[in-house]
DNA sequence: ATTTTAAATGAAAAAATATTCATTTATATT
DNA sequence: AATATAAATGAATATTTTTTCATTTAAAAT
């Protein structure tokens, strides 16, 4: 019996991957994907039974993955701005290092494909960095507004600017970064 | 000779916004589209030539007058807060209130339809705000950071903030509107 | 070494979608 | 009122893309 080949299944994933971000979820084709990771297009079909459950896949794959990672970063005895240092910088870093992932992550958060279960959960996810916020407010570090105003404000402007850095060519330098930061901080700070 | 038809022309393009708006770029069709429009196929193709091309005039035709509406707001002779508080309220409106042009905007920007030149006309559009920016970096009333930092810091929270709001149908309120605005100034200012 | 099993292939079929076009219909011009 | 012209139609055709499947290939089990 031949067994399923790991890589090659990590190697069509990776190959869609790399497409979403080429040619957004409109121009995902199985063939583009195939060719991509160098296997037949049957082939992408040994490992997933259709192209829909294949975009769920990867979706659910690299939701969970990035929120988890970012939430290992917060150390509750360290002091509110280190941990809201430590958590900007590595959502900023995330999105400039993966910027297939951000974007496949974008792509599909507004699209039919995506289950309210998946919604739901992305959303239950982000439960221990409100939890930080709330901190930041009880100790007046933060402004007194709403969980929902600080988290659009701060990923949105995070994720706008990772996007120009790789869609223009912006470098995000270590200086920009700071300056980048020295945003977000003074926008939350009360 | 039978003249083409304006209400028709703009029934098409309003039908292929809220399609869009509905499914997503990547589900849109141009039967869909004529459904919606109540018109047959084959008239979607008296008034664009193919698909292509009705995409691109549509990511033109809103690209060019939401911002133009915006840069209708600037008063020179208006001190700067006035002036980026007048942007800012303007932009937030504008999101708010026409999820259907917003969403297209963002779901556009990255895919294989928009052409080159469409992409380059945007961001030429954008030149009178960041002209308003430099005089506040001039007047020091601005942190002295580079323009797309100002842009991308203000554009992605925005957008995300109205996108929250449709999307989970979070309100936002004329007190949140004005927190929002205040993490905006209290972002940019030096 | 042989057998067994499932992966891998890619051409072909199926399905979905875009576009065309012969025909009909509506409107401006004469 | 008749004519000319282009819009409007939607079925037919073309094209694109997904999915299947008969066949080959590779690995595990015997």
């Amino acid at each position: 019996m031949k067994p399923k080949d790991e890589q090659k299944q990590e190697a069509i994933q990776q190959a869609a991957l790399q497409c979403i971000f080429e040619e957004g979820i409109a121009g995902l084709k199985m063939e583009s994907i195939a060719k991509k990771a160098q296997v037949a297009t049957g082939t992408v079909y040994v490992y997933f039974k259709n192209k829909d459950e294949l975009i769920n896949h990867l979706f659910l794959r690299f939701k969970r993955s990035s929120i988890l990672a970012l939430e290992a970063q917060i150390d509750v005895k360290q002091p509110f701005k280190v941990n809201f240092r430590q958590l900007w910088y590595s959502y900023m870093n995330f999105a400039l290092t993966n910027p297939a992932q951000a974007t496949l992550l974008e792509q599909l958060h507004r699209s039919p494909y995506l289950s309210q279960e998946a919604r739901q959960e992305a959303e239950k996810l982000l439960e221990p960095i409100r939890q930080l916020l709330n901190e930041g407010k009880q100790q007046q570090l933060v402004k007194p507004v709403d969980n929902e105003l600080l988290l659009a404000f701060l990923s949105g402007s995070i994720n706008q600017l990772a996007r120009r850095s790789y869609e223009m060519g912006f470098e995000l330098t270590p200086l920009r970064l700071e300056q980048a930061f020295a945003m977000a901080w003074d926008g939350i700070k009360s």
